[in-house]
RNA sequence: GCGCAAGUGGCGAAAUUGGCAGACGCGCCAGCUUGAGGUGCUGGUGGGAGUAAAAUCCCUUGGAGGUUCGAGUCCUCUCUUGCGCACCA
């Protein structure tokens, strides 16, 4: 608690007023508060030591508490910040009073866009207007008395910070997935047994940036192969590697974004449209990974709805690849026409092909035409479909357009000859690419049978009364026989295994799995971000910059206006004299190249989402110059100490955040680290044990009739108080109040500064987490706050006289408040175990309101 | 369209495992206090019937039905809102 006294060299008593000058006030809160902030600032009181440090307390259980970091915006701190923020303030408070060593950091996100924009617009350097910000959002933390190790702060901007970030890239970069092993494992391993010859020379079947027929290219022994050849082979295990394909491409923002960055068709930051153009880009191979992180989703303990969102995104399905042979392709025989299908046992009535119109059998027939091929048709479609924008193709819903090619295939099941089309409801970024479709059991194969007139053969029993069109239940299979197999009779799951049985017999198909999940586009065309530690030789080829020579840092720009071309660029091209260098000099090893070697630098940078993918192992170690977090302390702070059954997974032991980063931010992280646990340099598969989402902060705005909403200041109040009657005071109109959230054009933002001011911090935090449970977003209500004071100050006055500052008894000793506060204490303490301090507040007020009523304690 | 949450007084909400619905706060009402009002203090406050005042009775957790001695909580259907995914074969 704080003194109950004003400080001595004050010269007066800050007070409510004359009667009451030790009465607890906005002035008095913001008087004590800086006062014991600057007393925990001095005694280092937060600070906690590593194992090995002087002070470190090895008999004490460990509690590692952590936020979601802030990007450093200049608009300052938001009141949405220290919701998440007064909640792990208050659980690494408690755990340090019971016993526990509390690992409790803050850091900065500090690469990012908004700063470049900034950049831009005034010359300005990032670096400049970030560091700024960053000195505001601490000096807000700070003012709020959350008990963070400040000796522990980093930003993802240091050089320090982000040599290591290069540095796990570069591990990323040298590491390959052992598909029979299931982990990572040093590329070297992988040379070593071409070299001795325990594997044969491929190139990954996994890899997707090669087409299957250069999968399917045969090479001879390893050590006869050009060095061309062997590094083709190598870099199609990397897990991070370069591959020239279709992206999203951002025009407003100047880079392509990931998948999980894209939304609708439009960018998740700033809305703006997204089109796919061709870019040679890093990826990471983290669909390699697909299965672990779906299956390690059961290890932690996160909300279920996180849970599920990342499980969607990754998107596992069991199904069948089957192949077609192609019938009339000019120019004789071609390999066959590949599909997944998640519905292998309707084979009997798959009735058409499609595939989509990017892909490479399109691209053949249009080489090779087929007597049926209408050339021009076809190749407007296609050129159509490549021009659209991802808006364009949502804004079209559902309406199936397609082509015939003008060449069949051979349904192996039946022997018939059915038409391939070409449409684009079919996409390449999924299974094959190509689909058998069956449109007696799947809608959009129906809808698109019925618009081209093809035919339709129902293999599934629909019930009597089935009006419906294509019929998706179960039921038993009919019209499905062949000479060798018939699935008649039987139900999906008994038809499906009987016919991928025959498939994998008669060498037509195999048992597949399949996820939605696609490798991550790790480049971005912008400045403000970690350079690559990478470089180019004349041909193109790739070489990494060697450990010591890190960090690789940014180059100053003159300018930071994106370069005008067709081609999207990378604005550090601009940079014409950090770009061009020698191997020597960019400190790749002498044994790749020689040091004369001139070389290019790679110009992307990485996205935002490099740093936050493994701060939480540096503020376990952040100082650390030897590696990125030394193993004792990430030993001591990520694996469990306890054995209560909690987290399975070991990792952070409270991670509080939004759940805007359910997919994003929490499956890039996730990923990192299973690539660091496998290469041996952590030691928990996973890097979260435990997720919590806070809810948002809203705010009330008001919406006219036509549901547009009207500025707060617009709006006044008329009729019975509390009657709830808003009118609109330009035009007289009544409006109703809504939730909203908040934003400068409703004028209903809340600044913690102006709070703060107005009652203390104490006041903000506890009305925060007064407000409602942690998870739930709720309005902010600016009368509720008072409430919130009003305890604070009987809290005050219970122990505080008001008149002369001297502390209070109650007369005499009573056994039922002695009671009571320990029930209190009992309350409270289970309250906060489960993060419900909604109700922990209430308790706390029920017994200052009894003592009160009781004469004191 | 599919999936996941949620719906309780005038408002934010509580009820942790099926056991007194509405704790606690806001607002409102009445009174006190201050030289005059905001952030002081005390009491009252879900709705309805009833009473001089009490007692007392009835109703109430989006809606309809069900299980149970007992339902805000469990089940079925349904409506509304929010979020996520969305031609993923």
């Amino acid at each position: 608690m704080p003194q109950p006294h004003a400080p001595a060299n004050s010269a007066a008593p800050p007070s409510g007023d004359a009667e009451h000058p030790f009465r607890y006030t906005a002035a008095l809160a913001n008087l004590i508060e800086p006062q014991w902030q600057k007393r925990w600032e001095e005694r280092g009181t937060f600070i906690v030591p590593n194992p090995g440090q002087p002070g470190f307390d090895a008999s004490r259980p460990k509690f590692f508490c952590m936020d979601m970091f802030p990007y450093p915006s200049g608009a300052g701190l938001h009141v949405g910040h220290p919701e998440g923020y007064t909640a792990t303030d208050i659980i690494s408070r408690y755990r340090r009073h019971t016993g526990f060593n509390v690992l409790h950091p803050m850091a900065w996100d500090a690469f990012g866009l908004p700063a470049e924009q900034y950049a831009i617009q005034t010359g300005v350097h990032p670096s400049i207007t970030t560091r700024k910000a960053i000195d505001t959002f601490r000096r807000q933390l700070k003012r709020f008395g959350f008990s963070y190790d400040w000796s522990r702060e980093f930003a993802t901007i240091d050089p320090d910070y982000y040599r290591w970030t290069q540095w796990i890239f570069l591990r990323i970069y040298e590491a390959w997935y052992d598909a029979q092993r299931n982990h990572a494992r040093p590329i070297n391993e992988l040379i070593a047994e071409f070299e001795s010859g325990a594997r044969g020379p491929c190139i990954n079947p996994n890899a997707a940036e090669f087409s299957n027929e250069q999968k399917a290219r045969t090479f001879g022994a390893w050590k006869s192969l050009n060095r061309q050849d062997q590094r083709t082979i190598i870099d199609s295990y990397r897990l991070a590697y370069l591959a020239q394909q279709m992206v999203n491409w951002c025009p407003k923002l100047g880079t392509a974004l990931a998948n999980e960055e894209v939304i609708d068709g439009r960018s998740e930051r700033g809305d703006f449209p997204v089109f796919r153009k061709p870019l040679k880009q890093w990826m990471f191979r983290i669909t390699a990974y697909a299965e672990r992180l779906l299956n390690d989703l059961a290890l932690v303990k996160w909300p279920e709805s996180t849970r599920v969102q990342q499980s969607e995104w990754i998107g596992r399905s069991e199904g069948a690849e089957i192949d077609f042979s192609i019938a009339g392709l000019a120019g004789g025989a071609s390999p066959p026409l590949r599909v997944f299908t998640t519905r292998p046992d309707t084979i009997f009535g798959a009735t058409f092909m499609v595939v989509a119109p990017e892909h490479p059998l399109v691209n053949e027939i249009l080489k090779k035409p087929a007597p049926a091929t209408d050339a021009a048709k076809l190749r407007a479609y296609v050129e159509a479909a490549r021009n659209k924008s991802d808006v364009d193709r949502q804004a079209e819903g559902k309406d199936k357009t397609g082509v015939f090619t003008g060449i069949y295939a051979i349904n192996p099941a039946t022997s018939q000859k059915i038409p391939i089309w070409t449409a684009d409801y079919v996409l390449m970024g999924y299974g094959t690419g190509a689909i058998m479709a069956v449109p007696g059991q799947d809608i959009r194969d129906w809808d698109f049978a019925k618009r081209f007139s093809l035919s339709i053969v129902r293999t599934v029993q629909p019930p009597k009364d089935w009006q419906g069109d294509a019929y998706l239940g179960e039921g038993p299979a009919i019209a499905s026989a062949n000479a060798e197999v018939s699935l008649n009779g039987l139900n999906i799951a008994d038809a499906k295994r009987t016919i991928i049985d025959w498939l994998e017999r008669t060498g037509c198909g195999v048992r597949r799995i399949n996820y939605k999940l696609r490798d991550w586009l790790f480049s971005r065309q912008r400045y403000w971000g970690e350079p690559f530690p990478i470089v180019f030789d004349s041909e193109g080829n790739h070489y990494p910059i060697s450990e010591k020579s890190l960090p690789l840092t940014l180059p100053e720009m003159a300018d930071y206006h994106p370069i005008e071309s067709d081609d999207p660029q990378p604005l550090l091209a601009k940079a014409s004299d950090w770009i061009k260098t020698t191997a020597g000099a960019a400190g790749v090893a002498a044994k790749l190249l020689p040091p004369n070697a001139p070389v290019k630098r790679e110009a992307n940078t990485m996205p935002g989402w490099a740093g936050s993918c493994w701060y939480y192992l540096r503020y376990c170690d952040p100082k650390n110059a030897q590696r990125f977090v030394s193993r004792d302390a990430e030993r001591y702070w990520m694996v469990s100490t306890k054995g209560d059954g909690s987290p399975h997974a070991g990792g952070v032991d409270l991670y509080i955040g939004g759940n805007e980063h359910a997919v994003l931010h929490l499956l890039y992280a996730r990923f990192w680290h299973k690539v660091l646990f496998d290469l041996g340099e952590v030691l928990t598969p996973e890097p979260f044990g435990r997720l919590f989402h806070q809810g948002m902060i809203l705010s009330y705005a008001y919406q006219r009739a036509d549901r547009s909403l009207v500025p707060i200041d617009a709006v006044e109040v008329r009729g019975e108080p509390g009657g709830g009657n808003f009118i609109e005071t330009a035009t007289g109109q009544k409006v109703t109040q809504i939730v909203a959230k908040m934003s400068k054009s409703l004028k209903n933002v809340q600044n913690p500064d102006d709070v703060i001011a107005e009652y203390g911090a104490d006041t903000f935090r506890l009305y925060e987490m007064y407000m409602g449970p942690l998870e739930a977003s709720k309005p902010w209500n600016p009368r509720d706050i008072a409430g919130c004071f009003r305890f604070l100050q009987r809290v005050w006055r219970l122990v505080v006289d008001e008149q002369t500052g001297a502390l209070r008894f109650a007369p005499s000793r009573s056994d039922e408040i002695e009671k009571h506060l320990h029930r209190t204490i009992a309350k409270v303490a289970g309250d906060i175990e489960r993060l419900a301090f909604n109700t922990a507040i209430a308790t706390m007020i029920e017994f200052t309101n009894a003592a009160t009523a009781a004469g004191g304690i």
